[in-house]
DNA sequence: TTAATAAATCAACTTATTTTGATTAATGGA
DNA sequence: TCCATTAATCAAAATAAGTTGATTTATTAA
């Protein structure tokens, strides 16, 4: 029974911080879902998106704004419409080859 | 405002559904933390792990079964111990080059 | 102005997850 | 056998996350 916790664990902490809000974001059926339409049609209001989601307006505001915080998605407002799209690097930067193509335009 | 969702959206709900177990289950702080010690120490049973993590025995217990029910991690009971240690094809699979490297042996 | 639309936020409620201490089951040694 | 150790499981309590309908804020068009 060692003791002995190397330097690195205590500076990891901060890390699994940033990295528990980001996978817990992803952590959700719904707003993976959300992530892949955002992947097939680039950019979407929330008006848009919401049927599209089946779910009400207020709800999906709930979700994106998850997305939002943890720097998956983007968000661009004009006018009274707020358009939100995939943050492509941060996704890349997180999850391996194989599962970026899933929230990836082509291929 | 478009009605139609592609047919892979719908086969993808069960992707979705097991992305959404596997990432909820490294979505937690505590368990990467667990997860970067089993990376570098192996392997290890809960009676050695429990105190590195500052953890009873009985909380350990329960993330653990939560990281071996996403396959995130395997479990090996010799006697009286379980040890666990990390399931590096599902972690390679599933995270980023860049985050691997949090719990890879090796770098 | 006024009315309509878009989207964020709020508070109350529901549901899910985590923590806790106790109990149970299994193994191995005296 | 009896006792100590390991670790899984349980039920209750505490905490966190998600849902709902209503309200608020901002923008645009009539």
């Amino acid at each position: 029974m060692t003791n002995d916790i190397p330097l690195q664990d205590v500076s990891n902490l901060k890390i699994f911080e940033t990295y528990e809000q980001k996978f817990k974001a992803i952590a959700d059926q719904k707003r993976l879902q959300i992530m892949n339409i955002l992947t097939m049609k680039g950019e979407m209001c929330v008006c848009d998106l919401a049927p599209l989601m089946d779910m009400k307006q207020s709800k999906l505001s709930y979700h994106l704004k998850i997305l939002l915080d943890a720097n998956i998605v983007k968000k661009e407002t004009k006018g009274t419409w707020s358009y939100y799209s995939l943050n492509q690097d941060e996704i890349n930067h997180l999850l391996s080859e194989e599962l970026c193509c899933l929230f990836r335009p082509s291929r």
